[in-house]
DNA sequence: CATGAAACTGAAGTACT
DNA sequence: AGTACTTCAGTTTCATG
């Protein structure tokens, strides 16, 4: 699991992007090619992939699996409202759910609820049993509302967004 | 974006679950430390890779990049409700949504509303201008639930779930 | 642009079923 | 016999200084 954490502003130019976009979208890509794709010498583009990941812009290479594949043909988000809503009862929560099998992605939220859990499961049966077995076995859950997901699509490239009044 | 389609039923043995997971965990590792580190020769590691992409378990290899640092420092899901929640209202939302530059993910779920849509976005500013400008010109979006995603923290490796029964 | 490392291919060979 | 894996040699491509 990855954690935000603040960082010094960055600072991107046109050649980072591109190169950002390219390993977005093959993270498998040979220097290489890359280089040629961003129109500059291989050096360049090693030196820029490096420094991206130094100052962690670029956290890691991972990979798009289907999940239905690996035998978890169900998704559901489940939001999740904590009594009380302390820090420490929040965190608390947060690194259990982190730990469960199920659990893909925790989004911590200011809203209508605390939590939003992303959790893929074999099928509707254990979707029923992670949340009636284990979620309501702590006693800070306060709600449960499940919502099963038909489709999630990803943004697989995600554009860099020009600071405000940029340009 | 992806797109889940269905699939035949895929097999994955011992050795490919240890290939995803390294994989997983560093999809730019060279096959021949991946075949070290899954104690198989690269021949075998190098068929393997492939299958799992030829058979669709294996999508893409990607890059987890840091939001902040591309000018995305906040981040919101929003719960849609679509009136009327007919397929074609719902599909033509879907396709909308999912071309928007704010838009990193689009869950369409069953549930308490039928979309929640991932974005983000440059700042608070942003969001709101996006919630109150962008989609609420789409008469067909009847209500809006907005949550603020204070940390989203995503599980890098996704084990292998045996099926049902299964050992 | 040179050098060493790694990727890939195809052909045999081994082992377990 | 068939499947899965390994080893090896040869060629091509790549990373890196």
């Amino acid at each position: 699991m990855n954690d935000q954490q603040k960082r010094d502003p960055v600072l991107l130019d046109d050649l980072d992007v591109r190169i950002l976009e390219i390993l977005q979208s093959d993270a498998r890509i040979t220097n290489r090619d890359l280089a040629a794709a961003a129109r500059v010498s291989p050096t360049t583009a090693l030196e820029r992939t490096r420094s991206l990941r130094s100052r962690g812009v670029i956290r890691q290479a991972t990979l798009d699996v289907d999940l239905p594949s690996i035998g978890r043909g169900v998704q559901a988000l489940i939001a999740v409202r904590i009594r009380p809503p302390s820090r420490q009862v929040i965190e608390a929560f947060r690194d259990w759910v982190s730990t469960l099998d199920e659990t893909v992605g925790v989004f911590v939220t200011a809203g209508n609820e605390d939590f939003i859990i992303h959790v893929a499961v074999r099928d509707n049966d254990d979707l029923y049993a992670f949340v009636i077995d284990r979620l309501t076995e702590r006693r800070e859950v306060a709600d449960v509302r499940t919502s099963v997901v038909y489709q999630h699509l990803r943004e697989n490239v995600v554009s860099v967004l020009a600071p405000r009044g940029a340009r």
